[in-house]
DNA sequence: GCTTTATTGTCACTTGGGTGACAATAAAAG
DNA sequence: CTTTTATTGTCACCCAAGTGACAATAAAGC
């Protein structure tokens, strides 16, 4: 028989959680958070579904990751005891980007991110939730790039980068999305880690497929053949 | 000569930022925050140095950068205007993790991040602060590791994601460090995007030459060493 | 303790991408 | 327009890391 943890002021600061609130704010937290077992090997959420709630990690161990292109999973992050996670659904409307499951036996608790934004903060979770969205937002796409760079090769990390440039820098064109960026292939090589050389090769590759064109020092790019090419079956918006 | 840009609530809200912001809060914003034309290549600020504003682009492309352990530029991300950068300001005791410099000719605006919070957030600064260090910053060292694996050998990797693991995981211990974890080199292997047979191979070469030493199925690691293996001159907490 | 299963160690072979070198263009600068 | 400089294209060669295959250990289960 597993003995249920207590969960009170002295173990959040035992796990050196929340260290800034104070002893009735996060009073006021724990009569709104619950308790979990989580056996070892089980999902606590997957890649792709709402997220609604933030999970803070009592005991035990948590695995985030994510399923690369060739069906490999990429191991993000092992998440430690007193370690907030899931805190996308800080932000609005945001779908979970990695799976997360126990790497070990754990307990671990939740909250709504509502009841915990202002619980612990006094002020609307609407105002919050946009201000992270703002941002935060950037730095969690950036994130997003980088983690799925891994177990990628050149072509589909070129493709993953020109999406997110598409998304940012792109205008819509008669031919496609054109980015209205003067971007060399050296400035692409930077962005995705690899040599000029291998560079010109692919966007020559990709541009012979028609995912791409050249028009003078202008991309003109097709975001829907880029993400076939990423491999990655992102929805994301 | 230059033309400077109109700053107001319509440039604003034709920028698509704040958008939730209303124009009381806009307007009193804007009141607070300056505006410089930075000629392209100028450097906005360096990796290291103590972030203190945040940072709004108006027009133009700014540039994020970090220099590789073989010297060598990445290519962190690109911004466009109407999106905030430099906001690690937003925590407290933050450093800059990258290098911002003008891609293309720019109009910046910046504030100090105190004044940004309590202007569209009514809450005081150091509140925000650490809540968004308690949440985000796991993000921020993720995103820290994930941008130097780029043009990292896997022996570098390898050191940077054990760094990581011996803060999370670390326990003090005559040896060195030791992680209370039970991974096995497929672990290591998904973790940094290798195969388990060189994980294999690296590992034993880093015992070797006492970078870490194995006690059972436990690691038993030195910081120091690792760091240096790792080949980031990183003096982050 | 003994058997089963998971993990680690080792090696030969293949491959994607790095490197250097140089030609062919295209932009800038004058 | 012409010269200079930056960018793109192409190739041969090399190397770090992936892959498959199997032996050697070490844990876990019984």
């Amino acid at each position: 028989m597993v003995r249920t943890p207590v969960l009170n002021v002295t173990t959040i600061r035992r796990l050196k959680a929340f260290p800034w609130a104070s002893d009735k704010q996060v009073e006021r937290l724990l009569g709104q958070m619950d308790l979990h077992h989580i056996e070892k090997r089980t999902v606590l959420f997957n890649e792709g579904v709402p997220s609604d709630s933030v999970y803070f990690l009592i005991s035990g161990v948590v695995k985030l990751s994510l399923r690369s292109p060739d069906e490999e999973r990429v191991l993000v992050s092992l998440i430690s005891p007193g370690e907030l996670f899931g805190i996308t659904s800080l932000m609005p409307g945001m779908y979970r980007a990695f799976r997360s499951e126990a790497f070990s036996d754990c307990w671990v608790s939740s909250v709504r991110p509502e009841i915990f934004v202002t619980t612990l903060l006094d002020v609307p979770f609407t105002d919050f939730s946009a201000l992270m969205e703002g941002t935060v937002g950037r730095w969690f796409a950036l994130l997003y790039r980088y983690t799925h760079f891994q177990g990628s090769s050149l072509r589909q990390k070129l493709a993953l980068a020109l999406l997110e440039l598409a998304q940012k820098f792109g205008i819509q064109d008669a031919r496609g999305t054109m980015l209205i960026l003067q971007l060399t292939h050296e400035d692409l090589a930077d962005l995705v880690g690899a040599s000029r050389q291998k560079v010109t090769e692919h966007m020559q590759e990709l541009a012979r497929q028609e995912v791409l064109l050249r028009d003078g020092r202008r991309l003109i790019v097709h975001p829907d053949r880029l993400r076939e090419v990423a491999g990655v079956l992102l929805d994301e918006k």
